[in-house]
Order: structure tokens, then sequence, then C-alpha cells
DNA sequence: CTGAAAGCGCTTACAG
DNA sequence: CTGAAAGCGCTTACAG
């Protein structure tokens, strides 16, 4: 059996409270004492158990992550950088994969609310957390709208779209399409596109949207890109709201006897890591994804420790423009 | 303040005892009575408190799960699955990312022990979990071998290799250099670079071996590829063990006006979602991830219902070859 | 400086 | 079919 606090107690002849206080370096002990039962503890090997500290405590200084998928290598990167600040900051990681489907979100949920969390970092676009944070649970979301009440952290969409479709119209590209994900998730990623509409619309250009329903399927990117080729031969510029639909627009684009770029100029959007190694040449606009999760992570701190005042609902971080070879 | 099952069990008018029963559906209760009860329960907004349930059971249903980094997409798309498998196992995922230091591995362990995870799945280098496993903790390792007793979950490493240098040799290359981790990290993926060696020797070509130290270092990356394409001028054929080094090389080659694959001949390895959208066009040897990840949770729950003699220690799953356009 | 007692929110023998 | 009591492994007033 594990051994428990009665356990080095008992070895270190003293009570339970006393070995509490070496544990939690609280209140006033010997020097004589606190050496005697760290030797007990290590003699058994003692690891507290932080479940029942919890229960006492009512505080698990456990964090839910709500996201689509960290297959996808944007929520792949976000989810290290918070997890990595998280733990520098004592707290840790319950990892949820909704693959943004409403029920499995509502399960996860609960699933937190059981396990007692500190509070959620959202990346979905879950309705049903409202209920929630209106019993008090410390929440931020990353990039989506769920209520006037829950702060929202995420980068500069519409600059993001203002500057991807100005760079393309800088280029000679008349025919500007944007691929974006499904407008049924209605997120503040909308204003990219928003962005493209206006700056088209302002240089008398038409409009041309088309969007991947299955966000994470492949085959349905693959589908879209092909119908784009298919339906718009004379298109010589695409907007695309992250770089994996870039790379499958490029890629099909390439296969269907396109020159990149001085057939058809390609920005995409994200700018991780990992694209920048498999796929150094796209131009894309870059999200500072270790700020959105260093920022979402303090504004949450706050939430927990009560700081409802002094917590800003929007944050906008920067983007940037990294210029490849397919502009 | 949350309602407790003494609240619950108020407004029923029965007592805590029956409430628990009709939560758990355990023993003989009318139906009139769980009626009344969920009536209660539903009334309250009730959500049980899974901490006070797991401290009494000895049992959280957490499984930790210790890696390098969910930014790169082979660990991204791993940690995807192991949830996703996990969680419909009604199992919950407290996430760990090392970045392969070795004293955050042994701090992620003291936390994980703390939090009474119910089993580890690792895929870093850990040796310190040698004496949790001892003391009983049901652990499985995906491609690391950390001791006779745990488990290894992972592909065929070997057959991998040996595809891969077979290929490069069968396309006429003669100069065939393999980029690798670093050794330093002794893990089953060294099989790949063993059957290079193999097959080289038997075909009697030279055996060339590259390494990058700081396999998640970008930077370290392309100096690598540099000093390859500078000492090795008339290198032909490039066998990278993981499709980020094959990206960079490639990309480093082209800077240096090398053609991919009429100059030199590229295989990467892993094959990995994020790999075949944004670089679709790499050749490499794709790994079974959500196979292994299914595999590897099958024999984590065995190890943790107490079914140590019915375990095999060691599983190596097929691997397949996606011939791109870079061989 | 130290300890006995109560309690965190549950569950499970045990008794009826 | 239902309930009172004990206990999971901790912590914290409170008393000394």
């Amino acid at each position: 059996m594990k051994p428990k606090i009665q356990d080095v107690a008992k070895l270190a002849g003293v009570s339970k409270t006393t070995v509490s206080r070496v544990l939690n370096n609280r209140g006033y002990i010997s020097e004589k004492t606190k050496k005697n039962v760290e030797k007990a503890m290590d003699e058994l090997n003692y690891i507290p158990n932080d479940i029942a500290r919890s229960l006492f405590n009512k505080r698990t200084n456990l964090i839910g992550v709500i996201l689509p998928t960290t297959s996808n290598p944007f929520f792949g990167e976000l989810t290290f950088y918070l997890e990595n600040i998280c733990n520098s900051l004592g707290y840790k990681i319950l990892l949820c994969n909704s693959l943004n489907s409403i029920s499995k979100e509502e399960e996860y949920l609960r699933m937190l609310m059981r396990n007692q969390v500190d509070g959620i970092i959202v990346g979905t676009h879950n309705q049903g957390i409202l209920e929630y944070h209106k019993q008090n649970l410390a929440i931020v979301a990353i990039d989506r709208n769920l209520s006037e009440s829950i702060p929202v952290i995420g980068s500069d969409n519409y600059a993001g779209g203002r500057i991807a479709t100005e760079l393309l119209l800088s280029k000679g590209c008349k025919c500007i399409i944007i691929i974006n994900g499904s407008a049924l998730l209605k997120s503040p990623t909308i204003l990219r596109q928003k962005a493209y509409e206006d700056i088209m619309k302002k240089h008398n250009r038409p409009v041309i949207v088309y969007e991947v329903i299955n966000v994470f399927d492949r085959k349905n990117q693959i589908e879209i890109a092909r119908k784009i080729l298919d339906e718009w031969p004379e298109v010589d510029g695409v907007f695309a709201t992250n770089d994996l639909f870039a790379a499958t627009f490029i890629s099909e684009a390439k296969n269907s006897g396109k020159n990149i770029p001085d057939d058809i100029k390609v920005v995409g959007y994200d700018g991780t890591e990992t694209c920048q190694s498999l796929m150094p040449e796209l131009t894309t606009i870059q999200q500072p994804i270790k700020l959105i999760a260093k920022v979402a992570i303090d504004i949450l701190l706050k939430e927990i420790e009560g700081q409802f005042s002094n917590i800003s609902l929007k944050t906008c971080l920067p983007v940037k423009l990294l210029e490849g070879k397919t502009t």
C-alpha cells in the first residue's frame, strides 16, 4: 500500500497535523521535528495525495482545455504552450479534443465540472458553456465569441485578412477567391473574410467565397480546391484562412497544371512552426501562438483569483506577414 | 455554493445513501424513489464531485500522457487519438509536454503520482519511471525501451528503415545519407538507422550518419542540412528519420540549387496527416498512429485491471511506404 | 511549537 | 427497499 500521512507521522513520532505542516511549510515547526518528518517521508517514499488535498481545499489546480483537435498544427502548438505555461505556474491540463462536435463538447464540459477544474480554456464553439460561466466558473475563449461576459483572446483577424488581400491585390491579382472554414462555426475568424470582402469591394473586385464544411477533413479540402479550379479558370489569387487549406489548394492547382505563383498566388493563415518546416515557401499570416496562450492563461488566472474587475473582455494580438514564394 | 449529495437528499426526502445509489445505479431502489431523486438532482443542477468519488474509490480514471511536445505533428496526432480513445472508455488525459528534458520528466512523474493517475503512457525516455513501475503503477511506452518489464508499442522501425533505404538504392542512388535524431535518446527508432546501415553494408555502400541533436529545433535541422550539402556534394539520396528533417533538407537542397528528386532523392518518416496536407509530394514511411494509440491503451487498461499475465511486452505494428514525388 | 477533532463530498458494508 | 455510520487522505481552526 501507498504510504499515507499517518504512516509518516507514526514513523517520525509526531501527529498527522505536524506532518501536514511540514508538507505545506505552514505554521511554526522546530527544525528538528521538520528534519525528522522529512527523513520519514524519504524513508517511506511518501507522495502526498493531491486528490485528498483538492477535496479539502476546493481547489484542484486543474485547467480544462477544450479544442477541436491537437492533430491540427495550430492547436497542437497552442496546446503545447498552454500546457507548458500552466505547468510553470503549478497548473495541470485536462485535455479535450472535441472535433467541433456539439454533443462531445457538452459531454466534456460535464466531465470537467465533475472533476472540479479551477478554470476552462475553450477553443471551440461550445454554447453550453454559458451556463457554467454564470455559475462563476473561470473561463476564457481563444478566438471564439461565446458570450458578452467571457473574455476572448485572439489575434487581429481583420488586419490579417486585410494584409493578405492587399498583398494579393498589390501583386496584380484580379480574381481573388477566399477559402474559409464553415460559417456555421461563427467565430471572430469570420473577420478575416470580412476584411477580404471590404477590401475587394473597395477595389471593385468580385467577392468569391468558398467554404470548407468539414474543416479537418482533407477530402473536403481537396473537393473545394478542385471545385474552385473547375469553376474559376481565371482565378489568379487565393486567400486561404488556414495553411492546410492553402497547401491543399496549391497541391491541386499544381496537379491541374497551374504554376504557383506565376498563374495563381496563394496566401495562407496561421504560420505554425510545423508549416514553416514542411512548407517554408508558403506566404502566410502568422498568429502569435505563444503570446495567445500566455495572455489566455493570465486572464484565466485572474478570474480564478476572483479579480473579475480588472479583466479585458477582448484581447487582440498582432499578426505578422511571412512572405514566402507562393505570392 | 455547489449543491452536494446532502442537498439532493434533503430535497428528495431521502438519505445520502439512497442518492448515491441512484447516482451509481447500484443496489435495489424503488422506481418512485429513483424518480424523486432524479428530479431533485435536476432541480438543483447537481453535478457529482469526482474528486470525492476518486478519493474513496482509489481510482481516478485519470491517465497521464508524457511526450516531448504536441507541437510536433506526430505527437500532436498521437495525442489526439490517445485522448479520443481514452475518452470513449471513460478515461481522462493529464497532458505533459517534456521537450525531452530529464528534469521536467521527473517533475511530471511526481505530479502524476500525486494526482493518483491510474496509469501512464510515455513517449519519452524517462528513466525515473522505472521506480514507479516497480511500485505497481500501470505504464506503457510508445516506441521507447524503458525497461524489460514495461510494454513497448511501436511500429516496425527496422522494416521502415529497410524499405526507405532499399527504395533509394532501387532508384539508383549511390551516396545515401541518413539524418537521424540524437542517439543520446536511445529508443527503438535507432532500428531505422540499423536497417539503413545493414542494407548499405550489404550493398557495399558507405554508411554516412548525421545527427540532429536538438530534435525540435529547426535551426539545428537547417544547420545539419547545410552541413551535409557542404560536406557531401555527391549526395544523391537522403533518408530522414522524420518528415520535418526531410522537409528541411529538401528546402535547403533546393536553396542550394539542387533539384529534387533528379539530383537528390529524399525519403521521410512518420507520414502524419499534417504532412500529407502540407507536403503531399514527400515520399515517406507512414506509421499507423491511430493503431499505435489504440494498442497502447488496450495494454495499459489490461495493466490497470491487473491482468499482467496476458500482456505482450513488445508490439510491433506495420509501416507503409507512401511514395510521393521526392524519390 | 504540537496534537485531537472535525470536515472536504463521496461510497460501501452492515443492519434493519 | 432504505438509512446511520465509518472512512477515503488530507487540512485547518482551536486549544494547549
